[in-house]
DNA sequence: CGGGGCATGTTGACCACGTCAACATACACA
DNA sequence: TGTGTATGTTGACGTGGTCAACATGCCCCG
């Protein structure tokens, strides 16, 4: 970033642009987020994001970009942490998860929401979810070979996993959970629901 | 319906807006949704809408709140099948929740969207949603008394399952999910995950 | 049966916004 | 030092939500 606003070139303007939509969306929303109020509010013409990205999507993208990226490297501090006790760790994985979502609700709405990003098909944001999905495979394997979760295609249990844990994410941002419901409980209940259900104990039914 | 078109005053404008609102927006997607062109397809003016509801959003809203009724009403069938064998019915239950959005995506978006709602907390959004809740605690409820599924508060659990397929639903309406995993497998997988996590067997860990 | 009032629909206008084209500026490199 | 290109600015256009003023017609009261 380093000092703007006192030359005519502005120095970063490409990541600057990123940090302020991030903010503006933490703020006030993703409909907050206006070509012409970013550029204000970095001292800048309407027109200048232009020159950086062909047109709002594409910023859009690039926060939502960076979003993935900030939940990644969240969740891989806490698949290391070292009190790896049996699957406490993942489930930490998933606690983390969602509290990054309550932590910025608009930011991860974003990350998600194709809704707004629609159009073509974002190569960049589906490669950042795809590296989170990998590093979740990736941890069940492990807890596969502990034989603490049942056998079988890791991708898709990562899959159930990612679900259960988007699901509560998505659900708790849009407040359609009670707010008298202990949110910190219905995580820990999500969590190790998913969990006893991924538990290898040799049965299958149905 | 009836008529319409005929007459100056069209008849029952209201339910044709949020009909032809709701085929717009599985046409086109929800930013298809505009004042103008839906007026247009009504043959009635862009302000007519604003006779019926205060502001886009509510119309939306009343748009999202039938797409509620419409899940609702299909979990409730599925719930009712005669083929009740064990969980099998509730497991079909989340089956017909993810067919739901698969068939209807861009509905289902705008249900959970509370980025284009925001505003308001719209309370009859939450009604609508809060029957669902309803409904499907009370099906957690049999299969507790039947001893299926573990004890403990229905209402948490019922949150736990809705997380699931809720997320399933979103991972697979944005395409985060790779296009070559068979979906049927996978909703099964995550259906059975779930209720295995929920089912009772007395063990309780951590 | 006739008139008036209210519900409903229309139109013109305004503003915010995304975007583009034409223009301006300045930095880098020869 | 000069020039080309990257970067920033400005004016303009089209779309869209919304409001106010106006138009229309249905319905009910007298």
């Amino acid at each position: 970033m380093a000092e703007r606003a006192r030359t005519y070139h502005h120095g970063d303007l490409r990541a600057s642009l990123v940090e302020e939509a991030a903010a503006m969306i933490s703020e006030g929303g993703a409909a907050s987020v206006t070509m012409r109020a970013i550029g204000s509010r970095l001292g800048v013409s309407r027109g200048a994001p232009y020159r950086h990205f062909p047109d709002k999507t594409a910023l859009l993208v690039a926060v939502a970009v960076a979003g993935f990226r900030r939940l990644n490297r969240r969740l891989g501090a806490s698949a290391t942490g070292a009190s790896a006790s049996s699957v406490e760790q993942l489930r930490r994985m998933g606690e983390q998860y969602v509290r990054f979502a309550l932590e910025h609700p608009a930011h991860y709405r974003l990350m998600y929401g194709k809704e707004a990003l629609e159009r073509q098909d974002q190569p960049e944001l589906r490669k950042a979810a795809g590296a989170l999905l990998e590093n979740l495979v990736e941890v069940i394997q492990v807890h596969q070979q502990r034989g603490e979760i049942e056998a079988g295609d890791p991708r898709a249990q990562a899959y159930v996993a990612w679900s259960a844990v988007h699901g509560l994410a998505s659900l708790l941002i849009e407040r359609q959970i009670d707010p008298n419901v202990d949110v910190d409980d219905l995580i820990r209940q999500t969590t190790r629901t998913i969990l006893d259900g991924m538990r290898d104990r040799g049965r299958d039914q149905i």
